[in-house]
DNA sequence: CGATTACTTGAGGCCTGTCAATGATGGTGG
DNA sequence: CCACCATCATTGACAGGCCTCAAGTAATCG
């Protein structure tokens, strides 16, 4: 895979790395930090679609379809790997392994998003919390990042709370009764699982082996 | 691509198609027809994930995961163009091209899903129902099917409500105002558009060129 | 040290969910 | 042919979860 590597990026924190609309020349690998994908509605309303985490392929659809349709930004300091776009082709050509990984890689993302339909249409705001929660600190464990209880999440109460369709306020008091009844803690860009079953029950997810993601 | 295909079949309304959390051996098209995506959570809650409408693919989840993360059932009759899985990764080797195609549409699924995330997570009730009936309306329209303002809508308000997050009840009162409203109309399995220009405002979409889909 | 950003907390109101009852339609069996 | 039942659509009453408004604290920065 290295063959296709053109170089490396580094982005500072706020940095929008794709634009919603947009096209792009280069697609990228997040090799290190964390990062948000969202869209933005017409009357200006933001809904984070996602959060990106290292190993995460970015821009996918500006690679097959030629327009993005929602926007990548840096929460941390990351470092990225960069392809050319025009070498996607050729590699569909020359190496059908790695071409089904990329298929597998967007039909996950797709099951992702399904699953989080269903969370941001179906659950109460508690669950929802308690669901992203899960959600971050599974797919950290994943890529060994952070401590047994404790992993990295660098992002604003407004970004959890527009990728959830909640409001700042209602998120800010639903975070302060998980931290109450000592499920978990996130402050200070730091989340604490204080009690992973409990966490795991009230989000609905059976708390099992983590899925492996196709690295590009 | 007919090369792929290994038959036909045929679902009577209510069949499920594929179940969440199983594997198969067939992939499909869907011929004529039309049907519903959707995930079941632990809590027997369900959220209607999409509506599949004629062109469109089924199973691809299956065909490069293991496993589907949502099931698919038939609202109407439905004729279906079946494929093998095992043939799946021989097109990769074989036909780039096709499997460049099958990419760009998980893309699509997932640019999908994204909007639709969008909707469920930041309108309000009037906007949601609104959005999806512009989305039906436009993408039967792509397909040509139904006519200049009515297109053939074969759900139950259930399911509409499942799939924007609200209550029956609370659908149908949305739905008897747009009614009232001269907006749209829907009944009887049909949906009749009174006026595209207020339904798109109140939707906030665009209303624009319909994106073309690769057919499988 | 004023300005900005992010987090926190309280009060009040509305959108939406739940409960409940009724009507309409179609299939089924006596 | 007509009770009987099941499914779906409709409508009203009421409650509650969540949003909005508002104010205050804390931390960072030029």
């Amino acid at each position: 895979m290295n063959r296709f590597k053109t170089g490396e990026l580094e982005a500072q924190p706020g940095t929008e790395i794709m634009a919603q609309g947009t096209s792009s020349t280069h697609l990228f690998t997040c090799l290190t930090g964390m990062g948000l994908r969202y869209t933005t509605l017409e009357d200006g309303q933001r809904q984070v679609i996602g959060f990106v985490l290292p190993g995460d392929f970015i821009g996918l659809q500006a690679g097959v379809m030629l327009e993005m349709s929602h926007s990548v930004e840096a929460s941390t300091h990351m470092r990225l790997c960069t392809f050319n776009r025009s070498d996607l082709w050729t590699l569909f050509r020359s190496h059908p392994e790695r071409a089904y990984d990329l298929t597998r890689l967007a039909a996950l993302e797709e099951r992702f998003l399904g699953d989080a339909l269903a969370v941001v249409g179906q659950m109460d705001a508690r669950a929802k919390v308690a669901w992203a929660f899960h959600r971050i600190y599974s797919r950290l464990a994943a890529v060994n990042l952070g401590a047994a209880d404790r992993v990295p999440m660098p992002y604003r109460q407004q970004d959890l709370a527009d990728a959830l369709g909640l409001s700042l306020v209602h998120t800010n008091k639903v975070l302060a009764r998980l931290r109450q009844d000592q499920v978990a803690t996130w402050s200070d860009g730091k989340l604490t699982i204080h009690d992973i079953q409990r966490l795991a029950k009230i989000a609905q997810v059976d708390d099992q082996a983590p899925t492996t993601r196709p690295l590009i």
